[in-house]
DNA sequence: CAGTTCCCATACGCTACCGTACGGAAAGTG
DNA sequence: CACTTTCCGTACGGTAGCGTATGGGAACTG
């Protein structure tokens, strides 16, 4: 009766197995890339086996949805709950953790998920709650570090919509010296301090 | 030898009719909703016209390409070109005009075209091409309003990422004053003045 | 070992596209 | 009025993808 064994190098596919697949070809090619055939091809079986667990598309993009919430909300809450006096340090982790290159997949699967949202109703609802998680934890930690309600609102949203802002754009290819720029930018979401003096420029 | 009149209702369609109905569709659906038959449809014709205009699906998406850039680079230039004295109200506007509510086909145009840009070499190097402009535009202001170069350079980047990734979310259906919060994150971009202090709340 | 359940393969019909071939009407040209 | 050029309709073949029907093997159950 037990549903599903550890992990025997996988001779049998479950739910989970095709919404690991479908996140994968989600942060690749995008909500309309995530399809019934080419997934099977990719987990080396056929679509009997997908209608086996899922009772159309639909139902497999709904269970992607799930889990991609309830995986966000999970690792907001642990990366912002507040460490008495590390509080900006937390926020710099924050802001680090949604740079491409740190994980590359995991904005990826993010950029895809707005794009799906902005044309389907049930997308939409998904990362409207996961956004309200973020916006309130960022809150907290603002909070938390001493500054006054609605300032900790405002560099929350600033905070939020320059990380996936600045995933959209491909900086690697633009001129200067893009990661003290990024850092500077850090300074100025969290805790507005003028730029630095610059040593010799 | 004229190539087009200027507008009977639209007897006949020349490759700027579909090209500018490929963009329509493409705010609404992305590059993968933009597809032969469906403009077709719209425009009332068969396919018979589209392969007239244009040689393939291609070369209509290459058509969108260099119209969107035209068009965008030519507006960047006009809406920054320093105006002295007024560099920071021009700020302002730059980030007013990325408002989905007082562009929104434009926002959506620009989301499509980096979700293109994504996963094709083409478009990414367009949409690079456009930032580019944008970004070095947008430092000549900050330049015009008296700040040092670096700084320039990083709030021109702050700018830029914070409108794009506003516009990816819903900040319709957050709680708190959301019009006074994008107003002290303009103040927060463009001058870096510490929010004013809170009247009453 | 017979029966059942679980999981997947095969085969089919259907729709939405792309691109091509070809024909035809309408307007310009001499 | 022939003749050509422009522009579009129609018809066709081909692919990719969705969902269904059905069968069959392997494992569990008694």
């Amino acid at each position: 009766m037990l549903h599903r064994m550890e992990k025997p190098p996988r001779l049998q596919l479950d739910r989970d197995s095709w919404i690991q697949s479908a996140l994968d070809t989600l942060a690749d090619e995008g909500v309309t890339g995530v399809r019934v055939e080419v997934l099977a091809k990719r987990l080396h079986v056929t679509k009997g086996s997908f209608y086996w667990h899922f009772k159309d598309r639909q139902d497999l993009l709904s269970g992607v949805l799930e889990t991609w919430k309830d995986g966000r909300i999970r690792d907001i809450v642990k990366q912002t709950r507040p460490i008495a006096g590390d509080e900006e340090a937390q926020i710099f982790h924050v802001i680090d953790v949604y740079s491409a290159s740190r994980n590359r997949k995991g904005i990826l699967i993010e950029l895809a998920m707005r794009e799906w949202a902005r044309r389907d109703t049930a997308a939409a609802l998904i990362v409207e709650e996961v956004d309200a998680w973020r916006l309130r934890c960022a809150r907290e930690l603002f909070l938390a570090a001493g500054m006054p309600m609605h300032e900790a609102s405002t560099r929350s949203m600033l905070l939020y919509a320059y990380v996936f802002g600045i995933s959209m754009m491909n900086c690697e290819k633009f001129d200067g010296d893009i990661a003290r720029m990024k850092d500077d930018i850090r300074q100025l979401i969290a805790c507005n301090r003028p730029t630095p003096p610059t040593p010799q420029s």
